[in-house]
DNA sequence: AGACCAGGTATTTTT
DNA sequence: TACCTGGTCT
């Protein structure tokens, strides 16, 4: 099959639908061995994988139950399995194990729980919970900032593959400094609880799936079930993740990579993007395919990211090319301070709105920080340019979902005594404070967890009669409740434990206003119907299981479909996203390589994060400074980031040097009678 | 239990 | 500056 050049994309929505270029084609023909794909940003990485899979099951006879497909994200996951299916039909597609690393962990955790010396109904603690144990695990009144740091080292640990008792004697005794020891105690003191929680933590869905597959007899129980491994973003595994590709892909190493090193953002979340080069370590006969044609970008574009990269070390030198067209130049606006940024870009993109095709979902503005939205928002806001602002508070931090998802633990998980101080009082039944604490004493002198205690008629007995009878009532449901949700439809269970708590009039209760109720009502009712959805997507499974697959998910809101709405966002969490028209803001040295992100010397990390910001566009990109900013109150003047300097110059199209107060304030006003003509006119 | 104030803290955050 | 958290007061 000769390969056929793509003509060039215009600006629907999808990659061209024609061959595989001669790259991507081997990468989907190549089975003899381990084969690392270095994809490229919009080298059509994710094609390969959907390909590969296809081939496996068309022409190599692999039933599709014996593949895995491994993302990072759930909405990775399912954007492979909807590709997926539309390619392979529904049938072959959905037996197929399309899943995030943690999904498949869990998967693993719980066919083997009892290998581990876990009881079946294992909790999943998310984030928050995870560091609220750890806080009170510390001495009380230890500032947050060291409980998240306590934490952030237990993880590292963790994600090195090393539970408490492997961690070298050197970061615990000798020669360890007394911080480190004591976070290394804490690690261990962490690791009990968990235990008597019978509950994991994020981490634990992937270093205790470790000590599984580390057994022989259900390691080769799970390669016999796992014939061929797909791994999407791989620069952004850790050492346990690529540990566990090694135990299920086998020594001949079954396996298909697809990462870029260059995209590598993770870093400070125990992201070794070294895996890249670990892999031929470790597999002499790896194979490595580049992808090097871009889809995505104009030239403009794509010559500006591989300037700017060049910058960085790089394990495999790639040099993207696309052969779409040249594009315009890049945008690079100086601006008097935030407010002005804000507002130019929101004049901007208000009049390339209004003259050329671009609808507002074509537009993104992306920066480093969160914090940076507001502005930008107020700016939109001012033009009434409808935006959707990513990130923030995901759905499952919502206290009415998490209060529901820990009822649902608690009635899966008798000893998880986190979801059980959470609910048992909530909505108010009479057991304040006093009760609680009783309870809690009881469970303590009879080594019991708490629900075990609230159980105990002795411990009843300890409470007024009132209080007694609600507790009484509540562990009569929540046992109700763990057994139906096993024994018949578990989400008819769950629905009738929202309704037994009267968990609605509890949320008008508590909403100070009856739109926020309804919200929150809605939200609960969400949960709800997601649990539904994920039991028809898997009929027969229990309620635990379903609520390990549930509490796997991070925001619900999946679908959103971009709308005709401008998107802000993070870089982090633009990544693996497109749009014709980016705006990256604040190009300034300590916000764009972030200050902190060089004082731990991660300088090409930035740069990195960077090259992901700029790859993400299509059609054109506009970068903009400010001149002053204020932080924490104050106002400071900043410098441009030093990115910056390394872009051609002859790419570059700088605006009004530092007339930009007048411009700002003048493209202000053009925007603003543009928007009120058009209010007029529609 | 709810309101209010003081104090501490302000990168990123796939699961 | 603005926020969130935790503690205290009513």
């Amino acid at each position: 099959m000769p390969g056929f050049m793509p003509g060039p994309v215009h600006s629907s929505n999808h990659k061209p639908k024609i061959q595989l270029n001669e790259q991507q084609r081997a990468a989907v023909q190549y089975t003899a061995g381990p084969l690392l794909v270095v994809a490229g940003a919009g080298s059509g990485k994710t094609r390969v994988i959907i390909e590969k899979i296809v081939h496996l099951v068309q022409n190599r006879g692999l039933p599709p139950e014996r593949i895995a497909a491994i993302t990072f994200t759930n909405k990775a996951a399912k954007e492979m399995r909807e590709r997926l299916g539309k390619r392979l039909g529904a049938n072959p597609a959905g037996a197929v194990a399309v899943s995030t690393f943690h999904a498949l962990g869990w998967r693993i955790l719980r066919e083997h729980h009892d290998l581990l010396g876990y009881r079946p109904g294992i909790s999943i603690l998310d984030e928050q919970d995870s560091l609220n144990v750890v806080r009170d695990l510390l001495p009380g009144g230890t500032p947050p900032e060291r409980v998240r740091l306590a934490r952030a080292q237990v993880s590292r640990w963790k994600n090195l593959a090393l539970a408490a008792g492997d961690v070298p004697k050197t970061h615990t005794s000798e020669g360890a400094s007394e911080g480190e020891a004591s976070v290394w105690r804490l690690y261990r003191r962490y690791e009990d609880h968990l235990r008597d929680l019978n509950g994991v933590d994020f981490d634990d869905l992937i270093l205790q799936p470790l000590r599984v597959l580390q057994q022989e007899e259900p390691r080769l129980r799970w390669q016999q079930q796992l014939r061929y491994l797909l791994v999407d973003e791989y620069q952004d595994s850790n050492e346990t993740q690529y540990r566990m590709l090694r135990l299920l892909a086998g020594d001949e190493g079954r396996f298909t990579a697809v990462g870029d090193d260059d995209q590598s953002i993770y870093g400070w979340r125990g992201a070794q993007p070294e895996n890249l080069q670990q892999l031929q370590r470790d597999y002499p006969k790896l194979h490595i395919i580049k992808l090097e044609q871009n889809y995505r970008s104009c030239n403009t574009v794509l010559k500006a990211a591989n300037a700017l990269i060049a910058n960085n070390p790089r394990a495999v030198e790639k040099n993207l090319w696309s052969g779409l067209h040249e594009g315009e130049a890049i945008r690079v606006i100086p601006c008097a301070d935030d407010k002005d940024e804000a507002a130019m870009i929101a004049a901007e993109i208000l009049h390339r709105e209004y003259t050329s095709k671009a609808r507002w979902g074509d537009f993104a503005v992306l920066y480093r920080g969160n914090h940076q939205s507001r502005v930008l928002e107020q700016a939109l806001r001012e033009q009434r340019i409808p935006y959707h602002l990513s990130g923030g508070t995901s759905f499952f931090e919502r206290t009415e979902v998490k209060d529901l998802m820990c009822y649902l633990r608690l009635a899966v998980n008798p000893d998880d005594n986190t979801a059980f101080m959470r609910v048992v009082n909530t909505p108010r039944r009479d057991l304040g404070t006093q009760s609680r604490a009783a309870i809690a004493r009881h469970a303590g002198q009879h080594h019991l967890s708490l629900f075990e205690a609230a159980v105990a008629a002795e411990c009843r007995a300890a409470l007024p009669a009132r209080s007694a009878d609600s507790l009484a009532r509540f562990c009569d449901l929540l046992i109700a409740t763990g057994d139906r949700g096993e024994r018949s439809d578990p989400v008819e269970a769950v629905q009738d434990l929202v309704e037994a708590i009267g968990y609605e009039a509890w949320l008008r209760e508590q909403s100070d206003n009856p739109p926020a109720a309804e919200r929150r009502i809605e939200n609960a009712r969400e949960l709800v119907a997601w649990l539904g959805r994920l039991r028809d997507d898997n009929p027969g499974m229990g309620l635990t299981d379903l609520l390990g697959r549930l509490s796997l998910l991070t925001s619900l809101d999946a679908d959103d479909d971009p709308g005709q709405q401008v998107r802000l966002m993070t870089l982090h969490g633009s990544k693996g996203l497109e749009f014709p028209h980016v705006f990256l803001a604040g190009v300034e040295e300590d916000l764009l390589p972030h200050r902190n992100s060089m004082d731990e010397g991660a300088e090409a990390e930035e740069r990195r994060l960077m090259y992901v910001g700029i790859t993400r566009a299509r059609e054109t990109l506009t970068l903009s400074f400010a001149r002053h900013r204020r932080r924490y109150g104050e106002a400071i003047s900043c410098e441009p980031s030093r990115f910056l300097e390394e872009l051609p110059k002859d790419l570059l199209d700088w605006r009004g040097a530092d007339a930009d107060k007048d411009e700002a304030r003048t493209k202000e006003r053009a925007a603003a009678n543009l928007s009120r003509l058009k209010e007029l006119f529609g």
